[in-house]
DNA sequence: CGGTATATTGAGAAGAGTCAATGCCTGTGG
DNA sequence: CCACAGGCATTGACTCTTCTCAATATACCG
């Protein structure tokens, strides 16, 4: 592997500086644990589409995702796919106990990640109770995900599924950053109809009619092939099944 | 609350004999921890269909489910329902530094908890890193097996869908205790067809429509509406749609 | 022995899947 | 700078699985 590039470089530095710093699994870590960090850590870029491990190999670091959109997917014997998890920035990737990968990581987008060579990370953890324990909190977080992702896969409808994907990216792109008018969100999907598909537990087809009848109703906007506009976030929120009222707003 | 009941007595003791010791989030304390956690802890039944905590409630225990089954679910507005766990003894229900539960927490058979009391047991969770380890151990183990139902609900038919689920259960019941003789497999089903429905994402008719078309075809046996006996586990594991050889066989 | 829960079965409807054709961006090379 | 290739997305027609609604049947409880 060649020289990092440039927007690699710019993270190489110190821990201080990180994006991620407050969030990911070093979140709690003093700045003598951080130093110790950074003497097992490297940066790693993938490019969208990028596999980063399948699923069985030997893995032989632990990561954070610092930059891009990372997803997790399992495939059966007949080449049905379905993604489990979706990795975005501060999202820890690998377990520690553990060689081999048990699902296909893919770099969505183009993706930068902070990694740590497995054995140091772990001998760490065990002194370190800082990491543990946000690593604890953070897979609770995951499984929490996970379940709701159930719930979606187990008894939505297509267009549910759809509705609910799109609310999911448009808040965490609003919460992170950007992009907020006149009360109206607007994003690039990070994924492709493909990669919905698979997130969704639908085929490709269904993506797009659903995608398409959103459309038509106004409840999207596209512009392009990936960029999406909600005019009205509340009329998209009563199209995914959830509990209007309940759960936080952004 | 009445005195425990005899059953209840056998457990109320001592932690050495608790069935569940090494396997539970206890499981790696040495006995003077044990110690500290038997002036924490309680044991609670609940009968079969009884409801251990709805979903919002708050909760100022966390538990180990010592005997029995406990499902955790989670309900639509509409009233649509999908079951997000399967509690067998040794699981672990509650989240720390979480004071409402997230899920409806129900007894599918009669069940024996291990409670204890919120407050104390974080307490001691900050002063014990063994509980910590083995408790991210255990939701690591729990986020693999909800990213596993992930694919079962996104992904599979059917009749893969309850045949999944029905190996899932022989070999718990397998291996935990009993009940093989010529090679084939016999138990009784925890749940009832709802409950199945629940978990995996279809309706109830559809379960029982499976379940006839597996015993027409002789893959399983019924005796009465509940016992379940697999003549030739190897041909029920085909249908599953899981990769055949890769897993581990019981 | 009957009543109530639970489970089975049927018929028809609906949602999502499949297969196939067409359309639309993006980026590359002439 | 334009044209065209290749990947991605859309749309259509048809099929098939699963759901829905409704009627029985069967097991389990007192």
């Amino acid at each position: 592997m060649t020289r990092a590039t440039s927007t690699l470089k710019t993270y190489n530095q110190d821990c201080s500086d990180c994006p991620i710093r407050h969030r990911a699994v070093c979140a709690r870590c003093e700045s003598d644990e951080l130093e110790q960090l950074e003497q097992i850590k490297y940066y790693r870029s993938f490019e969208a589409g990028q596999t980063v491990v399948w699923a069985g190999d030997t893995m032989d670091f632990v990561a954070s995702v610092v930059t891009g959109i990372a997803t997790l997917s399992q495939t059966m014997e007949d080449g049905r796919r379905q993604m489990v998890g979706l990795l975005l920035p501060s999202d820890f990737i690998g377990r520690p106990g553990r060689s081999t990968s048990a699902y296909d990581v893919t770099a969505a987008t183009d993706t930068v990640m902070c990694c740590f060579r497995k054995k140091p990370f772990e001998d760490m953890m065990l002194r370190t109770p800082h990491i543990g324990q946000r690593l604890l909190e953070m897979t609770l977080d995951e499984l929490d995900a996970a379940r709701e992702w159930m719930l979606l896969l187990g008894r939505k409808t297509a267009r549910e599924k759809i509705s609910s994907l799109l609310t999911i990216i448009a808040r965490r792109d609003a919460s992170l950053q950007l992009t907020m008018t006149d009360g109206s969100l607007s994003f690039d999907l990070p994924l492709t109809r493909e990669a919905m598909s698979e997130y969704l537990g639908l085929t490709l087809e269904t993506v797009s009619r659903q995608m398409s009848s959103l459309r038509k109703e106004g409840l999207i906007v596209t512009e392009g092939k990936r960029h999406i506009t909600i005019p009205d976030f509340d009329r998209l929120l009563e199209e995914t099944g959830d509990d209007s009222d309940g759960g936080f707003l952004m």
